[in-house]
DNA sequence: CCGATTTTCATGCGTTTGCATGTATCGACG
DNA sequence: CGTCGATACATGCAAACGCATGAAAATCGG
C-alpha cells in the first residue's frame, strides 16, 4: 500500500468529524432558537434531563460532569443556580465525604418533562424529515459506536 | 398505521439526536484537552479554519456566523480579538456599506495550518480506531444529509 | 498508624458570551 | 426622491465560563 493510503485515512476521519460537528451546530442553532429554551439554558436542561434518566434519582456531580461539555467549576455553579431556583437538591454523598449527590425536585422534574416534550417535538421536526427511519437507526448506531470508543472520560 | 407509529418515529428522531449530540460532546472534550487549543479557543480556531477554506480569501461576517455556534455580537468581538492579535484583517465590503469582509493574515494562515495539522492528528486518532472506513463514509453521508436538510440559516 | 498524594467540590478572578439596543446602510414603494 | 422597514455590525451590561487555587476527605505506602 502506498504512503498516502494512510494519509487519506487521516483525511477521511477529519472530514467525517467536521461533517458531524457542522450537523450538530446546524441542528443546535435551530433548537436554541426554539421556544423550549426560554426558561432554562441548554446546559441547564442537559443537567435536568440527565438527572431525569438516572434510575436511582441521585447522581454524583463528577459523573454528571462526564456528560456535559462544561468545566467542573462551571458545572458547580450551574448546579448552584438550579438549586437556588428550586429545581434540584444537593446532598452529601453517604459513602464519600467529598462527594455531592444531586436529585431533581418535583418542580424540577415537572419542568424537565414540560420542556422535554417541546424539545422532542422540535427535534423530530428537524431530524424526521431529513433522514429515513433506517438512516436514523444507522446514524444512531454509528454515533453510539463512536462515543463508546472515545469513552466518556477525558484524560484529565 | 397505529397512533404510536408516529410516536415511535418521534422517539427515534429524539434518540438519534441525543446519540449524535453525546458523541459530539465526547469527542469535543478530548479535542479541547489536546495541546492544539492552547493558543486559540475552539471557536477562534473554527473561524480561522472557515476563512482558510474560503476560495476568495474574503468572507462576510454574517456568512461566517452561519457556520459558528455563536451569537452575532459574540462573533463580532471574537473577530475583534483576532484582529488585535494580528491573525485576521477587516475591510468594509465594497458592494455593501454595512458589511465587513474578513481575511486571514499570513500569520493567521500559518497559525491555522499549524494548529490544523495537530488537530487533524488528534481527530484521526479518535475517529480512526472507532469506525471502519466504510462506516466513516456512511456517517459523513448521513450527517451531511442532515445538515443540508436542516439548513444553515436559523429562523432568526 | 501516619504523612504524602490524589480526588472532589467550591471560590476568586479575569475573560467570553448573550441580550438588548444603537448606528449606519440597503432595498422597496409611493 | 423621500420615507419606512429590514439588514449588518458594534457596544453597554449583566450573566456565565474556564483557569488557577483552596479546603476537606479519601487513598496509598511505608
Amino acid at each position: 500500500m502506498a504512503a498516502d493510503g494512510n494519509e487519506s485515512h487521516i483525511r477521511l476521519a477529519a472530514e467525517t468529524w467536521e461533517s458531524l460537528f457542522r450537523a450538530q451546530v446546524a441542528v443546535m442553532r435551530r433548537l436554541q432558537a426554539g421556544a423550549a429554551f426560554r426558561k432554562v439554558a441548554i446546559n441547564e436542561y442537559d443537567v435536568l434531563f440527565t438527572l431525569s434518566r438516572c434510575p436511582s434519582g441521585w447522581l454524583r456531580l463528577n459523573e454528571l460532569n462526564d456528560h456535559v461539555l462544561l468545566s467542573q467549576s462551571s458545572l458547580s455553579r450551574l448546579v448552584e443556580r438550579l438549586e437556588k431556583r428550586g429545581l434540584v437538591v444537593r446532598m452529601a454523598a453517604p459513602d464519600d465525604g467529598r462527594g455531592v449527590l444531586l436529585k431533581l425536585t418535583e418542580e424540577g422534574a415537572a419542568l424537565q418533562k414540560e420542556i422535554g416534550r417541546e424539545h422532542v417535538r422540535d427535534i423530530s421536526s428537524l431530524v424526521g424529515p431529513a433522514l429515513t427511519a433506517a438512516e436514523q437507526r444507522e446514524l444512531q448506531r454509528l454515533t453510539e459506536k463512536l462515543r463508546h470508543s472515545v469513552g466518556a472520560r477525558p484524560a484529565k
